[in-house]
DNA sequence: CAGGTGACCTTAA
DNA sequence: GTTAAGGCCACCT
């Protein structure tokens, strides 16, 4: 039986994000895809900026597929990424990020029972 | 309803 | 290694 409605995507997208633990990260369209949303990578980008800030969300955590920086390069946006990002012990250059070092490998076990729906 | 936009992605050169 | 073009989809005028 149904316990709870619907969950909205951005809830979705919210609590993927929240999973990427600190010094790692993911891209928008991984994001997506584990929401259960593929090819909705744009989608991501919105609910980041939709959620509350009182939430803490690891919004930095999130990159392009390149292993970039989505922002502008020397906006007040990028460089707090960036900032946030080296914060955590992670290399940044030229606003990028290195995948094969830092991105997320989650554990799908874990992931499925973190969720409330 | 049509057209524009974006914290994207994949492919091809 | 890079960049550019086309594709994509939800959302907003």
């Amino acid at each position: 039986m149904q316990v709870s409605n619907k969950p909205s995507p951005m809830a979705k997208i919210w609590h993927i994000v929240s999973m990427i633990p600190e010094g790692k990260v993911y891209s928008y369209g991984k994001v997506a895809d584990l929401a259960g949303l593929p090819g909705r990578a744009r989608l991501v980008s919105k609910a980041l900026r939709a959620a509350p800030p009182e939430m803490a969300l690891p919004w930095h955590r999130v990159i392009n597929s390149q292993g970039k920086i989505s922002f502008a390069e020397h906006t007040p946006p990028f460089i707090e990424q960036m900032q946030s990002l080296r914060a955590e012990g992670i290399i940044v250059n030229r606003g990028r990020v290195k995948l094969s070092d830092y991105e997320w490998q989650p554990d799908i076990a874990t992931l499925v029972l973190s969720m409330p729906y």
